[in-house]
DNA sequence: ACACCTTTTTAGAATCATTATAAAGTAAAT
DNA sequence: ATTTACTTTATAATGATTCTAAAAAGGTGT
């Protein structure tokens, strides 16, 4: 109930599936990352009706889109994706493949002192790569 | 014959196609960004014989794990990959899907203040989306 | 409730970048 | 020259993602 608002003021049916995936993804006390296979899986676990991965990949993308997923760059075969939408960077641990959140706190202040005519910056987001 | 001995020296035999690209890779004034299907084309421009594609991306990770080439962290469905080696970082114009290199010296000195345990940095990489 | 229209879900097929296979070719070592 | 290890190649396989088109569900007005 409490994501049907949410979804109608974005222009979105809040339909059974995407009102679940929602529960998934928003009903937690911390944010995490997932692929779209992580999210399949945890829905399989977390919810006793199957939703098709066809929807799962539908919602993902919508979410995305208004802003309520991020994605994230980094180099993997599967897209990685981040209920984190507040600007922050990330540490990735090339052994264990594995991303952790790094606060904009806990990186110094950036400054793009170049600019590039007629484009304006959308976000700045730093990949820190770990190894052991 | 000029990467004849680089290619010795990491332990990679100076084949005629690994040569080739090494032509099309490290014989430009510019560094550039690609995917593997950018430097098939060249290749197929630029050379008389065809190198296989299999022998492309054998190449090309072959390299990247030498170093020769660095790939960019960035959400696409293609891999891209960098000749430029050096410690940069980058634009990525959305609208018009291109990277745009920014040197180290454009962004002020990044302090990562977080450690992870048991982990060292191995490298800092800032992705600048730009729009319109 | 019902009819009507639009959006969404779904199974399954298609796409396409990338990787695997295995046989033939080439470079290097003995 | 023979042997050995590495490399190239055509081709098949893989697997994440997207497409398709038909069925289901949501929303609106009556
Ligand atoms: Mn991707
Ligand atoms: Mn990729
Ligand atoms: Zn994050
Ligand atoms: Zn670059």
């Amino acid at each position: 109930m409490k994501y049907i608002e949410k979804l109608r003021n974005s222009g979105l049916r809040p339909t059974k599936q995407r009102l679940q995936i929602c529960e998934v993804l928003f009903d937690t006390k911390q944010t995490f990352h997932f692929t779209i296979n992580d999210l399949a899986k945890k829905i399989k676990d977390q919810l006793d009706n199957r939703i098709s991965l066809a929807t799962i990949y539908n919602t993902v993308h919508a979410f995305e889109k208004k802003g309520y997923l991020k994605q994230i760059p980094i180099n993997s075969n599967q897209t990685y994706f981040d209920t984190n939408i507040s600007d922050h960077h990330h540490f990735y641990d090339l052994n264990e493949e594995k991303l952790i959140d790094l606060e904009n706190s806990d990186v110094g202040p950036i400054n793009i002192k170049r600019k590039i005519n007629g484009k304006k910056i959308k976000s700045v987001e730093v990949l820190v790569k770990l190894e052991d």
